[in-house]
DNA sequence: AGTTACAGTTTACAGTGTTTATATAAATGA
DNA sequence: TCATTTATATAAACACTGTAAACTGTAACT
């Protein structure tokens, strides 16, 4: 029953649970997101594969654990992205944030695909879980366009205006709590297609069908993110 | 050395290739593309495990077989779309094929993840091999881009009247030939973006991040589909 | 000091892809 | 028709995988 003690040993419970989930990121970035074996994991700490079991109940569950966890980063990078821009320039935030989006996908294709692609063997991501996930990574996303919208900085591309009516009724639910009345289906419509656009974009490269037809996947992908500015009517950075 | 002999026992060794190509996909259907077992597949054959090895000097290889195998078929239907348009109507002819493709994916969602998500254990694809199959299942595609080019239906969008000059150097290369030089750059440069637009999107359905977002993905597709009528100045089915 | 809870290992099981050596059946040549 | 060659499939074994159960220490708490 003493509190204190206790939580020291959830602390060092929680200490060895990242560890492991550190060696297994270190071990995804070598041999690929599927190579993930338990014993490697736990050899490479120094203990045997059953060990792991006190610190995730299954295999699975640690996969689980290294998708939450690359959702979080992969908001945080997007973040800081936006972070190194002045908040009246949300073209160039924008901009800096989808170009952040692809290098942090680049540099941790592992991770990514883990996220965005079929992860591994027969295993399905529990939307329980990882949607609350989702939802984090694309928040600073959702805060530029709601900033941007409340700034009076977006027109949405006209092809997006008269869209079938009931389209755009659950984009608001993409906000959280009120915000999401404060900025109309259109703008959202517009901006979850541009993040959908640059999103398979990055997820075709990494699969290596953009190279071969395009030569320059950075100079294709900044080409795309500038006529995504297009579509959402932001003025483009000057 | 006698031939008639030589390519009937030919033609048995391709029959019982196919046929595990074929139990091969019926399970993946079933359980998923990375829950693939030599000694299941074989096992539905009335065989042993090392008996595939006769006909596949591995389990990658067989992959690889099925990859190709994929993108001739997902070809197929395109080109099958296609034809169910009369030839004028090239606006609809497309509609007609990227309605396809989605149905298609949506059809063998193992298979398409097979294609264009990451497969399988530490699995890459020769390209080598690949190549050649994936040309083959936008062949149809860029026939009809280049059939409704030489229509006089496109007008490129204007934000891809000036890109960035080595951007569309390798595009022409897409076409087989000289058809290449007769299609200006920025039609296949629209052309792709709008193949690779659609295509994340069904990737991101499969995955289920679209549908929680938009509600109705059928619908929200077709919408998509409609704009890149735009994007590529083909006429809207009337 | 005695009890309880936790951390870790050992052992074992049911799987996986793959290799080697061996048996069997079929097709060929004399 | 018989003998020889060739293709086909198998059984056994290897090195892996994730996971379950039983057991052994060690640290903390009463």
């Amino acid at each position: 029953m003493n509190g204190a003690v206790q939580t020291r040993r959830g602390r060092l419970q929680e200490q060895t649970r990242d560890e492991i989930k550190a060696v297994a990121r270190r071990q995804m970035a070598r041999e690929g997101a599927s190579a993930l074996s338990l014993r490697a994991i736990a050899g490479e700490m120094g203990l045997t594969a059953p060990a792991l079991y006190r610190y995730y109940p299954s295999r699975d569950e640690l996969i689980t654990a290294l998708i939450v966890d690359a959702f979080h980063a992969l908001g945080d990078v997007l973040e800081g992205a936006r972070g190194t821009v002045v908040a009246e320039a949300h073209a160039n935030q924008f901009v800096a944030m989808m170009h952040a989006y692809r290098a942090w996908a680049l540099a941790h294709p592992a991770e990514f695909t883990l996220i965005y692609g079929t992860p591994i063997p027969g295993y399905h991501a529990p939307e329980v879980v990882t949607d609350p996930a989702v939802r984090r990574s694309l928040a600073p996303l959702l805060a530029l366009l709601a900033a941007a919208w409340q700034a009076g900085k977006i027109t949405p591309d006209p092809a997006y205006a008269a869209p079938p009516p009931p389209l755009g009724e659950r984009f608001g639910a993409m906000l959280p709590g009120a915000a999401g009345g404060r900025v109309p289906t259109a703008a959202l419509h517009v901006g979850f297609v541009a993040w959908a656009h640059l999103q398979g974009i990055i997820m075709l490269e990494l699969f290596g069908h953009i190279a071969p037809v395009v030569g320059d996947p950075e100079l294709f992908y900044a080409f795309e993110v500038r006529v995504q500015l297009l579509r959402l009517g932001l003025a483009p950075p000057g």
